[in-house]
DNA sequence: AAGTGGTCTAGACCACCAT
DNA sequence: TGGTGGTCTAGACCACTTC
């Protein structure tokens, strides 16, 4: 609307996708015209064609697949930091199929774990933790990557359970544990290698990371998880308390700002 | 770390010069080799070299001024979602020259506003807001624009003040409102070409977006507000109430989900 | 075997700005 | 004016999948 001759060539033809996309003409998944086919289409160049499709990878409205061409992206999921029901749930509800795979499950020494863990589990010397990372997945798709401490003090035999299932399930079902809230902190990043590996899904893509602190009622901190959502293929929502506003008493567990 | 010879040269041209950034050899605002001088320096093509630093600018590592060359990127400014002082304040205490320019400095009629600043200011038909769009930045540096609507009942000569001062500032010595509180939506996204403009960066960069309404201790709602931040330039923490955890009451205005 | 994306080359022209 | 980044070309080779 405001230059549409002087845009370069591939931001053009990366709206002109778009809107065939927006438009409905190409639905989800379907396949976008090769890049070599793309160039023959507009008389450019293969480099440029590619420099096209990247733009709709970055902004998540494409997707590649290994090394076959790209595909139109399903539309994002919504995942809500501060509704009652976690992703698991709110998928669930949008009619996605949820899922978990699980990366590592295992029980830690108090002598492995990073001060932050004992710190935000409050733990005594020689408490041994359950250290579980899952790949969460939504109609198979990975979304996020939950890595989680739980004391065995309070989930005796946690690794037991069948723990591609809702965690807090479990921890409801047969501990009695119910979050009464839980302690935030975000931070937009972009993936690293490591992660991006456990991911299945290329680097530097902008994620939410998370790390929280799931307290029960009567504040006993029961979890300590540090989350990785994928930008591209969710939206979030959170409702926070801002700026000079007190938080829940049963929450105020540590300064503000140490 | 993993299989260093088999990175693409881009990216390890990328690691190189990541490291020289990170050991303190390159330190903020030391300008990089321009891409030929780097194409010639490493034997490779232009093209070549060119991925290389797109990688960091990605990152936020490095920045393109204008046509120049790149720059080592200052760090990252830390802004707490949740801690009393907003921006200005933080930026301040930081040792950060904070500034504003004001983009939009307007009286809007009722009939002129959106649904949902009508709403969120629970305003009474007729009644007139002031709409002011501000370009915030750090060290000259611009890092967020908000886009505010406070009520004319409230403020009546507020866009006689001098808008470029703490905006929260002008409220409490003048007239006296303080916030109480405020609830806030988070969404990440890729900064769409018209805010783009306005912020004077790239499009597509990633970006934190906020909408927020702002209530006195009395519950009356005093600002609605749309924030964009720079994913690029700020590390953002936030602690929010999960999943199951009650707002405060005098928070408590509108179903969860509506 | 054919087609694909991932990478890389060695050029080119342009607009912009002060290195 | 000379150097810069922004864009674009017309090829190429490779590893991988099967479009």
């Amino acid at each position: 609307m405001t230059e549409p001759s002087t845009l370069p060539i591939y931001r053009q033809i990366a709206e002109q996708i778009a809107e065939e996309i927006e438009s409905g003409e190409l639905p989800a998944e379907a396949p976008i015209a090769s890049e070599r086919e793309l160039a023959e289409m507009f008389g450019i160049s293969r480099m440029t064609a590619r420099a096209a499709i990247n733009i709709l990878v970055q902004r998540g409205i494409l997707v590649r697949r290994n090394r076959s061409r790209a595909y139109v992206a399903q539309p994002k999921f919504r995942f809500d930091l501060s509704s009652p029901g976690g992703l698991h749930e709110q998928l669930r509800k949008a009619g996605v199929r949820p899922g978990a795979k699980i990366i590592v499950a295992e029980k830690l020494p108090f002598d492995a774990l990073e001060p932050k863990v004992v710190d935000a589990l409050k733990l005594t010397p020689a408490e041994a933790v359950f250290h579980i990372v899952r790949l969460r997945t939504a109609n198979d798709e990975p979304i996020a990557v939950e890595d989680s401490y739980f004391p065995e003090r309070l989930f005796p035999d946690l690794l037991d359970f069948h723990l591609t299932d809702s965690i807090y399930g479990i921890l409801k079902k047969y501990f009695s544990v119910e979050p009464a809230g839980s302690l935030q902190e975000l931070e937009i990043s972009l993936l690293d290698a490591e992660w991006a590996e456990i991911m299945e899904v290329p680097v530097d893509l902008p994620t939410l990371e998370i790390r929280r602190c799931a307290v029960t009622a009567d504040n006993t901190p029961f979890e300590y998880a540090h989350d990785i959502y994928r930008g591209d293929r969710l939206i979030f929502t959170a409702r926070t308390v801002g700026p000079d506003t007190l938080f829940p008493s049963q929450l105020r567990q540590s300064p503000p700002n140490p």
